[in-house]
DNA sequence: CTAGGAATTGAACGTACGTTCACCTAACTT
DNA sequence: AAGTTAGGTGAACGTACGTTCAATTCCTAG
């Protein structure tokens, strides 16, 4: 036996990547097998290094490209405005592109330290000029006095970590809806800058 | 060759689990091999033997020794006062309690899916028991009007989340002092839960 | 000073890993 | 209808893993 009906690389490609997201979402990097992933897409092993050189690099794209999109779905949001309106478009943009993504966002956050160095300095680069747009936004608000924030830096490091907190615990389906979601969140972010109140848009 | 000189028990027992801990939190359970904790022990791999069953139960240990600790700790901190006063004493405490412990609770965190599944029920058992304690307050601070919080099991994730990032950016001997890192994360606990400002000691 | 147990070695066991490769076959081109 | 090739198989490669265990050495008690 060999090639199956109906096989192609415009499927497969794309159903590598998956699945590798799912697993080592779910069991982490260094504990998911080539095996394993072959399995969940109904191949042998080998047919694996069709679509990627090596398991590294396989883990690396999945983050790249995880960033690249990030960075592009993040670029045409509105970070112009005044500061609270621009915080709220931050806060309501990063809550709906990670409830989407949360596979995506778990590996990326968590198998940083499986890349090799040169792999981790690029991510490690995006996800700075990610947190970076949110500081800007902190250091505005703090210049025009409607943010009371003392550090930008750590308030930055703080509201990232609140808001991405939320793939650990959300599941689909679940109790509270998307918009719920997104409105008590972006109401704590609002409050703990210091941010003065109801200015809904 | 055996073994050497000044060897004990009470000696490398400690040894092999602060090493497994250092290692497993910098490149993670599955990367961390028996091989590599032995070595960092400056031991045979046969040895870690004498210390744990297996390499799984070194990790449950680990981490379970860890919660042990956690709710210890918690528990002597007075949480039974004026809700804002409880939630002061709580975070203060928490942040404390984890920059100290930076390689344990980031391992606490991040290998909960490397567990077995009758140890990961301890474990998350033992991490809800001390989230309650947080939500316990904040139902309590709404409950008299204090807290403005929509819903008290999301608010309690959202704190613990971002209280909890610090380990992910803390490095020791870094620009901010532990004092000033616990009164700006304070300051913004305090206002994301709407808590009516300045009520210091 | 000597016996006996505790601590450790070093080699080995079976298994499973990431990766390679010679071969095969279904589908597209002409 | 034949030829080409992308897409895939399945077996194999060397390596490294977690774990075991007989043998060895150091320490302690009497």
């Amino acid at each position: 036996m060999a090639r199956k009906t109906g096989s192609h690389s415009d499927i497969t490609g794309p159903r590598v990547r998956s699945a590798a997201r799912s697993l080592i979402a779910r069991h982490g990097f260094a504990a998911v097998t080539m095996r394993q992933i072959a399995r969940e897409v109904g191949v042998q092993a080998g047919a694996l290094y069709l679509y990627t050189p090596d398991k590294q690099t396989l883990l690396f794209d999945l983050m790249k490209s995880h960033m690249d999109e990030l960075l592009e779905a993040v670029s045409s949001v509105d970070l112009s405005g005044p500061p609270e309106r621009a915080l709220e478009a931050f806060a309501r943009f990063h809550i709906a592109f990670h409830l989407d993504r949360a596979e995506a966002v778990f590996v990326a956050y968590m198998e940083l330290r499986n890349l090799t160095e040169d792999n981790f300095a690029v991510i490690e680069d995006q996800r700075k000029t990610y947190e970076n747009l949110l500081e800007r936004i902190l250091q505005r608000g703090r210049a025009s006095g409607v943010f009371a924030v003392h550090d930008t830096k750590l308030a930055t490091m703080a509201l990232i970590a609140m808001l991405t907190g939320l793939t650990t615990w959300y599941r689909e389906g679940g109790r509270l809806d998307r918009g719920d979601i997104q409105d008590m969140y972006w109401d704590m972010v609002r409050k703990a800058v210091g941010a003065d109140a109801a200015l809904s848009a």
